[in-house]
Parts: structure tokens; C-alpha cells; sequence
DNA sequence: ATCTTTTTTGAGCGATCACTCAAATGTGAG
DNA sequence: CTCACATTTGAGTGATCGCTCAAAAAAGAT
């Protein structure tokens, strides 16, 4: 019985420390959101810590399972990965909290509190390796010239996500955003090589209208 | 007397709020910073939130005056741009927090406290405007075709300055610096107009050496 | 229905939070 | 040196922090 529940209060936990910070939320706010009492999370979990811990392993599941999902079924590696930024930009516009938790975690945490900003960094890492896998099978399938880079390519595309994070918290217009995406995804649209797949820097300006 | 005492405390100030963050400081962090007791800080600044925008004003101040500092002293507009992100990236290098303390608060305090993320997000929006103004110089200078946005350049190369922050603070090895801060110069390189200037796409690698 | 086991409860723990204020100390004028 | 004023001090404020545990409630076994 506790696995169900134990998921539920997980998800919660998500939220609360996505939208807070694990600094500025307190056992008071994880009471109410999880609905429930102290010694019960205690019991579940054995310090804000680990719960907090526990959590962002779920988060960064999620996020893996969900870049994963949209390549699947993406028409093409390169397309898939471009078409990813461009949602995340639409969906960013509609959603309270904007920065990934990993990344809002790491600029939390990295001097103070190492044993969870370690873990972010290591997530992050693995999110990038992901990224790294995406370019690798776009290469495969011949959209990338064989000598390009996929590990300066992933790193590049990660910094790309983390910038547009921090621009959909700041906030902007709807052309502001299209045109910022549009810079974004341009530099891999134009280091790919279009003899193989159909360009896609268009794509999100008509997704927009 | 109380001009230089406040300076000295604000810069102190600075330093532990951008290295803890606005949440994990504690007053009696700034006690032990400061080397003031209780009452003398609640009778300088009125409050932890008023000595926390007091600081981050004068941070944003320093960082815009270096911004201008450093574009004064600059062989060409373009130039100073480009090389200031390459001077960001040698310097966080050896350096213990590499974020912004703007970027941190904004990411810190977005759904927690506006009183102090509003401020972080308008400091951000003027250092913006710098670099608009460098761009716009740039332009002038015959560096950047008369038709390019100058305010979505500046966004762009904020986004840039963005990124490389938050992988300083990730952490990574001295060619993996080097190979992404090119590929972060490069786009402004590639969109400058060389009739004019002269390329610094590759100032960076040799400045490491 | 009774007993055993597991789980939940919430009052309350010491520590620390941001903050105050009467007393001590320092400063400048006469 | 004296006195009026300005500043600094740090013990102490109530509130809240993360967390514990004995007691109550619920679930399972026979």
C-alpha cells in the first residue's frame, strides 16, 4: 500500500521544491502539500533532505522518460531534438515555474549544500548525455557530418535549454520568445547537413500561430 | 564615518548573499561577515531584505561599471563583446561562486519573493540594455549590418553570458571551456560584418594558451 | 471478537530564525 | 573634565525551524 501513495506524495514534494527552492520551503509546506503529519514523512522518509533527494531522482526520471518519449516519435534525430526546445518554449509560456529544478538547484546549492548539489550536477550530466545520444543517432542517420563533435554539440544544446529557462522565468513577449528560439535552434540547423533531412528553423514559427 | 564602514559591509554583504544565497543566510552569517552585531546592522539596514537589495544594487552597479570599464578600454566594440565573455570565462575559472548573483536571486526567489525578484529581473533588464548599447556601438562602427535587431542581439549574447555561467558552475575542464566559449563567440562572429573589423573568433583559444 | 502488528498522529523537543531594546560605550562641544 | 548626544552592544524576544516519540488509530491474523 505505501507505493501508491508514496508516488503521490512524491509528485507533491516535486512541485513544492520546483516552485520554493529547498531552502525556502519548510516542513510546514511539505505537511500540507503532501497532506501529511511530520512523523509520517519522517517515516517514509527519513530527513527534508533525502525526501528532497528522492524527489529530484524522480524529476530527472521524468525528465529523461520525457525527452526520450518526444524522440521516439519525432520524424527524424535532428528534427527531435530541435523540436524539443521549440516545446519547451510553448509549453514554458503557460506554466508557473519555468527553470528546471535541476538547474535551479545546482545555482541554489553548489556552495552550501554540496550533498544535493552534487546529485544535480550529476543529473544534469546524465540529461546532457542524453542530449549526446540524440546528436549521435542524428549523425547516424546522416544529418551530421561524421567529424562533427556530439559531446560539444550536446553541451551546446544543454546551454541552449538552460538560457531559454532563464528567459521564459525573466519573461517575454510571444515575438520576443519566437525570434530568441529562432537564434536558439539556428546554429544546429545550419551545422547540420541538409543533403540528409529538411530544415526545421521555420518549424517553430509556424507552431506558434 | 558610517560612508566607508558601509561600503566595506555591503561588499561583505555581497560576497556571502552570492555565495549562500538570500535564504541559507543567516543573520549571524552576516554578523561574523560584516563584524557587526545585531542592532548596528538593523540600524545601517533596516531589515535582511533591505541589506540584501542594498547589496544587490551595488553588485548590479559594479557589474555594469566593469561592463563599461571594459568596453572602453576595448580595441572595437565587437571586440570588447566578444572578449568580455572570453574574460568571464578565464576569470570564473579560478573563482568560487561563477553565477551572477542577479541570475541566482531570479532563480532563487521568482515564486517565493517578488520584492526581491523584481529587482533582479530589472537589473538584468538594464545590463541588457548595456550590452544593447554595445551592440548599438558595434553597428555604428560599421562591425554589424545596419539591418541587424540590436535588441535581440543583446538577448542573444545575454543568454550566451547565461549559459556559460551556469556551466562554470557545473564544472568542466580547460578544453571543454575553451571549444564552448567558441561556440558561443561564434554566432556574433559569424553575423559581425568583417569588411569592417577584424575576427576575434579565435582570440579566446589563444589568450588560454 | 480478540490480540498482534503496523501505521498515523500531533504535541512538543532543542535549536535557530529574524529582530529588538535597555544598557554600555564612544564621541564632540564647551 | 563634564555633559549631551550618537553609536554599539549582546542578551533576550516570540516565532518558526527540522525533527522525535509515546499514544492512538487502523489493519491483519486467528
Amino acid at each position: 500500500m505505501p507505493a501508491y501513495d508514496r508516488d503521490a506524495a512524491l509528485e507533491a514534494a516535486i512541485r513544492l521544491f520546483w516552485a520554493k527552492g529547498y531552502h525556502a520551503t519548510s516542513l510546514k509546506d511539505l505537511e500540507n502539500a503532501l497532506n501529511m503529519r511530520p512523523g509520517s514523512i519522517y517515516a517514509a522518509f527519513k530527513s527534508k533532505q533525502a525526501l528532497f533527494l528522492a524527489a529530484m531522482e524522480r524529476y530527472f526520471e521524468k525528465m529523461q522518460a520525457g525527452f526520450r518519449a518526444h524522440m521516439a516519435e519525432a520524424a527524424s534525430p535532428l528534427h527531435g531534438l530541435t523540436s524539443f526546445l521549440c516545446a519547451y518554449a510553448e509549453d514554458g509560456s503557460s506554466v508557473r515555474v519555468h527553470a528546471c529544478l535541476l538547474l535551479k538547484t545546482l545555482l541554489e546549492a553548489t556552495t552550501t549544500d554540496f550533498e544535493i548539489a552534487d546529485p544535480a550536477r550529476d543529473y544534469l550530466d546524465r540529461m546532457k548525455s542524453e542530449f549526446e545520444a540524440g546528436f549521435s543517432d542524428a549523425q547516424a542517420a546522416g544529418e551530421f557530418p561524421d567529424t562533427a563533435d556530439t559531446a560539444r554539440l550536446a553541451r551546446r544544446y544543454q546551454a541552449a535549454l538552460t538560457s531559454l529557462q532563464v528567459e521564459l522565468q525573466r519573461g517575454l513577449s510571444g515575438e520576443e520568445l519566437a525570434g530568441f528560439v529562432e537564434d536558439l535552434v539556428e546554429p544546429f540547423d545550419r551545422l547540420a547537413d541538409h543533403s540528409a533531412g529538411t530544415g526545421v528553423s521555420a518549424s517553430f514559427q509556424s507552431s506558434m500561430a
